[in-house]
DNA sequence: TATTTTTAAGACAAAAGAGTCTCAAAAACC
DNA sequence: GGTTTTTGAGACTCTTTTGTCTTAAAAATA
């Protein structure tokens, strides 16, 4: 897979606070019911995004967690090498170590083009454009659900 | 990580089948020797190629493997295919059961675009366009040596 | 037939990823 | 101060991936 689960649930939980009223903290558990992702799990992951400071979390009734930045400011890229680091991007497809293009293998420049094919959409897709688009049409971000289930309280 | 460990193994190791005397059985001691890749663990990988039909194999003094196509024949994307199926190409980026051109998530028009640039890569790349590259710039198929190192004996 | 060389098959162990659970700490409110 | 609601931290389990090892089976050769 190319990103890890955690990534992707990092991902979808961070789409889910960048279509809520900014500002505002949202309960983990929320959340996790709304997305259909283990409480406990998605608590670990979103610790991550906190402690990289991509999330804020706050405790206590009314408590939660909610984006430092506006969700138009956040690349999907910010979620990404916050939960899997820099592999994806920077790894020789063949796994050898310091391959580059000093020292390539033989599949390093197509590989190249492919992985800045990855790294434009991770770079140039915000928080807020894929919620405007899922909101518009709305997509899903449940394997059942589209955007609306996440505006019924 | 793009592809599993097993796969990166099976492909360097049909990179090096490639290279050798077309028809000739080359044991797996041999090229895990020359690889730097574990015996038990790679004749398992080469075990699953021989299954799929990519490799066929011999028993006894003088055995080992060889490819049953020339390699000009066989683009990566048949290794990678054998080892860790079609996933990689069909999968949804954001892990969503179903996700398609019916019932997208947000991310799935990006996400399409960059998946048919790997299929691409996979392929229209073969084993010996790989091979006359390798050879011809003495391109790397383990962490230290180049091509040559494949001709030693 | 016995020995050697090789792949085949599968049990087993170690490490990483995914997921669960408990308890502590902070904040709110009674 | 005590209770409730929430995140934080960490132990723990389960599964998958990765890697090791042992034994069987096939082929060659003496």
């Amino acid at each position: 897979m190319l990103l890890s689960k955690s990534c992707v649930y990092g991902l979808r939980a961070s789409l889910f606070l960048a279509n809520q009223e900014k500002g505002k903290f949202i309960p983990i558990r929320h959340m996790s019911d709304k997305l259909e992702i283990s409480f406990h799990f998605l608590t670990k992951i979103l610790q991550q995004l906190t402690a990289e400071g991509i999330l804020e979390s706050f405790k206590g009734p009314n408590g939660g967690v909610r984006l430092v930045k506006d969700g138009r400011e956040v690349p999907l890229m910010d979620i990404v090498l916050a939960i899997d680091g820099p592999q994806l991007l920077t790894e020789c497809a063949l796994g050898l170590p310091g391959c580059g293009v000093q020292n390539p293998c033989p599949l390093h420049d197509k590989w190249a083009e492919t992985r800045d094919s990855i790294k434009d959409m991770l770079e140039n897709s915000t928080l807020t454009e894929l919620v405007h688009k899922g909101r518009a049409e709305n997509l899903r971000l449940t394997a059942e659900s589209g955007f609306d289930i996440l505006f019924n309280e």
